[in-house]
RNA sequence: GCCGAAGUGGCGGAAUGGUAUACGCGGCGGUCUCAAAAACCGCUGGGGGUCAACCCUGUGUGGGUUCGAAUCCCACCUUCGGCACCA
């Protein structure tokens, strides 16, 4: 509080006319919508009535409403709030639509973060973690969401994770979790190593901390992924929208092909090529073995040699280090020996090349630079042969400037010339596959998951190693392999799981002898790959989930979520559903039915929010000044929520009015004296009414809030006028005022069940119906007609609905503005769209 | 480079073949006030006009289709997002 004596003679003027106000309004009853006192007093009695508990005896049809769940990263930031508000808001509204509703909410709390804490402050990441669990919930909470807080799931408790360890066991059980020594992307900042979706952009850098990544080999755990790829490029299960379709297919890059063998000079062995051009097998000219090939050494002559494991040498460092270059140069070493193209029989000689990757294919090609831009650089750069073999359409025979790799007719290419590129395809396929040479084959860019990370902060992966059995897996009864808490956190980075000695060093499950247990833990990915299933019943102890309530929720309805995981938690948790289908545990195929992608929410200054840019928005700091209500319709009022855009502390003020005059209309209207509106003023307050609520309904299904949002102010702009007039004393304007509430239960819900409350409504608005239309009360009776002439607005003219034809066009013609226009010239025709447009067209 | 999305007033945006700029912000004018703020009421794309009627023009640029195009087609420019030698 300022002291009294400090304030400036103006101040203490100003503060006396406020003191003053209050009583005025006090006396005349004129009561002010005041978010602060409404919000927190419903918040609690929903919770106390447990409203938005959802039952599995509710007779309505279920709807499972899932929001990506929060990282537990400390203070909830505006870009939750708008993930999350805009996502309540359908979720209340389907409600309202007589769904039985699941919205349950959890969090995502292993990771690194919570490491780095420790590390650096020297805070247990279980705390770090818990007190910021502590903290987001009172912020989610003052949000006024209907979240079902009774099956809240936190994916460190102990409780859950052994179900998460229980999942590998059952993947590595199935074959599909296995363990290999692989060159892993790893971040030395982190120091772990990364799946491939967690590696970003140009310099390749990392997902969380921007750091280049270099190239490691180290012994892994995978899951094998890539067995679904062709299922995970099915979609037609699914309404996702069309991006992370794309997104997702594209990472997965299925490309159709021909495996086939390359022969080798003077040795019987063979060299597996594969490409998706067969119809170019005859321009090959030289063939290209990626510098980590396994054939390279033993294929390599001696006079080479030197020269080929300088190369290697090199190429590896490159791939550690070298990393920032996008103009990489094409280069290679001709390792001496010569392949065989077993098509012509020519010989070509054989090179070691980076551009020709180890974990794509087969890890060898053939060159055909005619017809491949890479092939043809390199090539160029070794002087050799470009022989055409699918001629352009338009080819003067002359040698070209670059690879021509589109269709063509083939040349050059023995008793297959003649043929479009298109038929020699087959035909050079079909030929490989009967002289047993070659395979159509498909390929796919998808990699396995890799799931081992070197960090403390992540779910134990349940294995043991033993001197004498090898590879043991945990027994079930024996989950959840806790984290100790007593670790110790180096700076240097290194799991504190390493030097944990009791962890370490355990006994073998299978032969009671001295082992060790892996000290790696599991990418939150996998955490996150199933709590959606965890929420279906959350303490339950015999499972991940009661078979019984899973199958009455599952699968989620609907999904909404940023699409940062497009290709991350999106494709993980489909590739989860598919094997856990296939091992038994559930039987459906997709985990999502819907989804959709909210925007992202910049700064004022239109830029991305960042703490050294100065542009967060802090929402806290909104709910304190003008509410939870208003910075949720502000959220959902900026644009397409699909759009995202930028916040504006102007804009969000143009909301807080318009709910300061909502309460006005329904708290505060006007005494006009007592008597009857004209049946004409009634009809038009109901068509407003109706229109807007066939407006507000169609939207809100379309996910389109700003427009539903626009149309109850446009209601509202009209009941403000009305309030003043006759209607008042109707029964429509009570149906009004009634419906405005509904339509704002989902976006504003404190404001809504307060308006409720005071208008006699039964509690509570948000387990009332969603009001219904009436087409008939909305119909308009009077419309525009615009009249053009040639295309041109000439005239508006206001005519009854339903006007004929023959009726529209007396009216056109008999318009003097008009006439202007078609007095001296030839009417060509006039085309008529009822009850909007006609156009005379005139030469 | 390839793939995808998008370009509309001073600003966020609305309109997906038929009145361009709904709704909100900002701005201008007014009411209230000693004054200001708040609130409320008007006006508000640009240019012209005897500032009235009215006219011209206008949705990134240039073409096209159509009676009519922000919307459909072609080419280009810009911005954002994804992919990164994937044979």
């Amino acid at each position: 509080m300022v002291p009294r004596r400090a304030l400036r003679p103006c101040a203490k003027r100003s503060f006396l006319v406020a003191c003053i106000a209050a009583v005025v309004e006090v006396v005349m009853k004129k009561e002010k919508y005041n978010p602060t006192v409404i919000e927190p007093k419903w918040q609690k009695k929903w919770e106390v009535d447990h409203l938005y508990h959802a039952r599995e005896d509710d007779p309505r049809p279920k709807f499972y409403f899932l929001t990506m769940l929060p990282y537990t990263s400390g203070d909830l930031h505006i870009g939750h709030w708008y993930a999350m508000a805009p996502s309540d808001a359908k979720a209340r509204y389907t409600r309202m639509k007589g769904y039985n509703v699941m919205f349950p909410i959890g969090f995502d709390a292993f990771g690194l973060p919570a490491e780095e804490a420790a590390i650096k402050h020297g805070i247990h990441p279980y705390k770090w973690t818990m007190a910021n669990i502590e903290r987001m919930r009172g912020q989610l909470k003052s949000m006024g969401a209907m979240w079902d807080w009774e099956r809240e799931a936190i994916t460190c408790d102990p409780s859950y994770y052994k179900w998460t360890q229980w999942f590998f066991l059952k993947f590595y059980e199935h074959g599909l979790a296995y363990r290999a020594m692989a060159p892993v992307d790893w971040c030395p900042h982190c120091n772990t190593s990364l799946a491939r979706e967690q590696v970003w952009g140009e310099d390749r850098h990392c997902e969380r901390c921007g750091t280049p990544v270099i190239k490691k080999d180290l012994e892994q755990w995978f899951f094998r992924i890539t067995k679904y790829a062709e299922e995970l490029l099915d979609f037609s299960k699914i309404d996702w929208p069309e991006r992370v379709v794309t997104m997702q297919k594209n990472w997965i890059g299925r490309s159709e092909g021909v495996r086939f063998d390359l022969g080798i000079k003077g040795s019987p062995k063979k060299i597996p090529v594969f490409t998706t051009r067969p119809d170019t097998v005859f321009g090959m000219t030289f063939a290209v073995l990626s510098p980590e090939h396994p054939l390279v050494d033993e294929l390599t002559t001696p006079e080479h040699r030197a020269e080929v494991e300088a190369y290697q040498f090199k190429a590896r460092r490159m791939a550690e280090i070298d990393r920032l270059s996008t103009e990489r140069e094409r280069d290679g070493v001709f390792i001496g020996t010569y392949a065989i193209n077993p098509m012509n029989g020519e010989e070509v000689p054989l090179y070691i090349a980076d551009y020709v990757l180890m974990t794509y294919g087969t890890g060898a090609i053939m060159g055909v630079p005619a017809h491949d831009e890479r092939d043809f650089d390199f090539a160029r750069r070794y002087g050799l042969p470009i022989p055409v073999v699918i001629a352009p359409p338009d080819w003067d025979g002359q040698p070209l400037k670059a690879a021509y790799v589109g269709e063509g007719t083939m040349v050059n290419s023995g008793r297959f010339s003649g043929l479009s590129s298109r038929e020699g395809w087959e035909a050079i396929a079909d030929e490989m596959e009967q002289r047993g040479i070659g395979k159509r084959e498909v390929q796919y860019r998808l990699h396995d998951w890799l799931i081992s990370r070197q960090r403390y902060w992540g779910a134990p992966i349940p294995i043991v190693y033993c001197a004498d059995c090898g590879i043991v897996p945990v027994p079930e009864d024996q989950l959840p392999v806790l984290l100790p808490q007593d670790a110790e956190f180096l700076p240097t980075g290194e799991s504190p799981l390493k030097y944990h000695k009791e962890f370490l060093h355990t006994t073998c499950p299978c032969c009671g002898r001295p082992a060790e247990r892996e000290t790696d833990t599991m990418d939150t990915f996998m955490c996150s790959s199933w709590y959606h299933m965890r929420y279906t019943s959350p303490g339950y102890d015999k499972g991940p989930f009661d078979p019984v309530r899973y199958k009455y929720w599952m699968p989620v309805d609907q999904y909404t979520g940023g699409i940062e995981h497009a290709t991350m938690h999106l494709l993980y948790t489909r590739f989860f559903t598919k094997a856990c289908r296939d091992i038994g545990i559930v039987d459906h195929d997709e985990p999502m039915l819907r989804l959709f992608n909210q925007g992202i929410i910049l700064g004022e200054d239109n830029e991305k929010m960042s703490k050294s840019r100065g542009n967060v928005v802090n929402p806290d700091e909104y709910v304190r000044t003008m509410g939870a209500d208003t910075t949720r319709a502000y959220l959902m009022f900026i644009g397409p929520w699909d759009a995202g855009g930028p916040w504006s502390s102007r804009g969000i003020e143009g909301v807080h009015r318009f709910l300061h005059r909502v309460w006005d209309v329904v708290v505060n209207p006007a005494k006009p004296p007592e008597g009857q509106a004209s049946p004409e003023e009634i009809a038009a307050l109901r068509r407003m009414t109706h229109k807007t609520i066939r407006k507000v309904t169609d939207d809100m299904e379309a996910f389109r809030f700003n427009t539903a949002i626009a149309a109850l102010m446009e209601m509202n702009n009209y009941l403000l006028k009305a309030k003043n007039t006759l209607v008042v004393h109707s029964e429509a304007w009570s149906e009004a005022v009634r419906s405005l509430i509904l339509m704002l239960a989902p976006i504003t819900p404190h404001l809504a069940e307060e308006l409720w409350e005071r208008i006699g409504g039964p509690y509570s608005v948000h387990t009332q119906p969603w009001p219904q239309w009436d087409e008939a009360a909305a119909a308009e009776e009077m419309v525009t007609l615009v009249v053009q002439v040639n295309g041109k607005v000439r005239d508006r003219l206001s005519v009854p609905a339903g006007l004929s034809e023959e009726k529209a066009r007396e009216l056109a013609f008999g318009s003097a503005k008009v006439q202007r226009y078609i007095s001296d010239r030839d009417i060509v025709k006039t085309i008529y769209v009822p009850d909007a447009l006609i156009n005379i067209v005139v030469k």
